[in-house]
DNA sequence: ACCCAGGGTTGCA
DNA sequence: TGCAACCATGGG
């Protein structure tokens, strides 16, 4: 019958990993649980206080996959301190969001999620992804898998566009196409710096620098990359700039601020903003 | 009828 | 180089 693996976790909470904007292939189950389509299943996942609970899911399958994903060997107590001592503004933030991680996802589906997110919101996004999902991916149980390369391939830009994509389909046959020709991929951007890594993203067509910045924080886990959207625009100008910046500037002032972990700082300031 | 959304491209100065 | 119109769609 079904496994149920469960292990302790501290500076973790799973609500506020899924749900504070990094991720939008989940849906809340009943009873602190959630169903994360993710890496070819529907992981059914909960948390009760500091025991998080994965069914039918083997320990080794917890060790080789999920334990990753939500980033849960990294020391985040030590994280949070060094933020909250360089950047004291945003220790209320932290103190109400404690257990938010950033995720490894993977790689082909951050690309093509976030080539939609631009000048979307998240329900749209979710949307977005959800149509794709049951219209060219593979059905899991009662949900739909995140579609293949191949799959939206042969969906071509048409079927994507169906999907409420508008001119972001032909964004997401440039992406589709460079991944399969082989152009773009984990492996090879694994192999650069982030500057070239960004630079590589950016030639497919739809990804700018924010987007770029998005995959290497959520799927290649660059936690020094800082994206800069609406939200953290405004947050920025309003706690250091007071007045309209430029997001380059906004860029690398975080990198001077923030450093090595920019990208964990920037998921509190994103969150600061969209709760005022 | 407007304005905005986890933006980016294109065209024009 | 900088700026703004435009892109497709849904919500407020």
């Amino acid at each position: 019958m079904s496994e149920r693996f469960e292990i302790k976790v501290k500076d973790f909470d799973l609500a506020e990993t899924l749900e504070c904007g990094q991720c939008f292939n989940f849906k809340k189950a009943d009873d602190d649980f959630y169903n994360v389509t993710a890496f070819g299943r529907v992981l059914h996942v909960g948390q009760k206080e500091d025991n998080l609970i994965f069914d039918d899911t083997t320990e080794e399958e917890y060790k080789s996959v999920w334990e990753d994903y939500f980033d849960l060997a990294a020391d985040y107590g030590m994280i949070k301190e060094i933020i909250k001592e360089n950047s004291p503004e945003l220790s209320d933030i932290i103190e109400k969001n404690p257990g938010i991680r950033i995720m490894k996802q993977d790689f082909f589906e951050t690309l093509i999620s976030f080539i939609i997110s631009q000048n979307k919101q998240i329900p749209q996004i979710k949307q977005v992804i959800g149509m794709l999902s049951e219209s060219y991916g593979e059905r899991y149980k009662d949900s739909f898998l995140f579609p293949t390369p191949e799959s939206l391939l042969a969906a071509g830009e048409d079927g994507i566009r169906k999907c409420k994509a508008g001119f972001r389909a032909p964004y997401i046959t440039d992406a589709v196409t460079k991944y399969i020709n082989g152009e773009i991929s984990e492996k090879i951007l694994s192999g650069l710096d982030t500057d070239s890594a960004r630079e590589k993203l950016m030639t497919i067509k739809g990804v700018g620098p924010k987007v770029a910045n998005c995959v290497l924080l959520y799927s290649l886990h660059r936690i020094e990359s800082f994206p800069v959207d609406v939200w953290m625009k405004r947050i920025m100008e309003e706690l250091y700039f007071h007045k309209d910046t430029d997001k380059k500037v906004i860029e690398s002032f975080a990198a001077e601020k923030f450093g090595r972990y920019s990208g964990i700082a920037q998921q509190y300031l994103f969150i600061y903003a969209k709760e005022k």
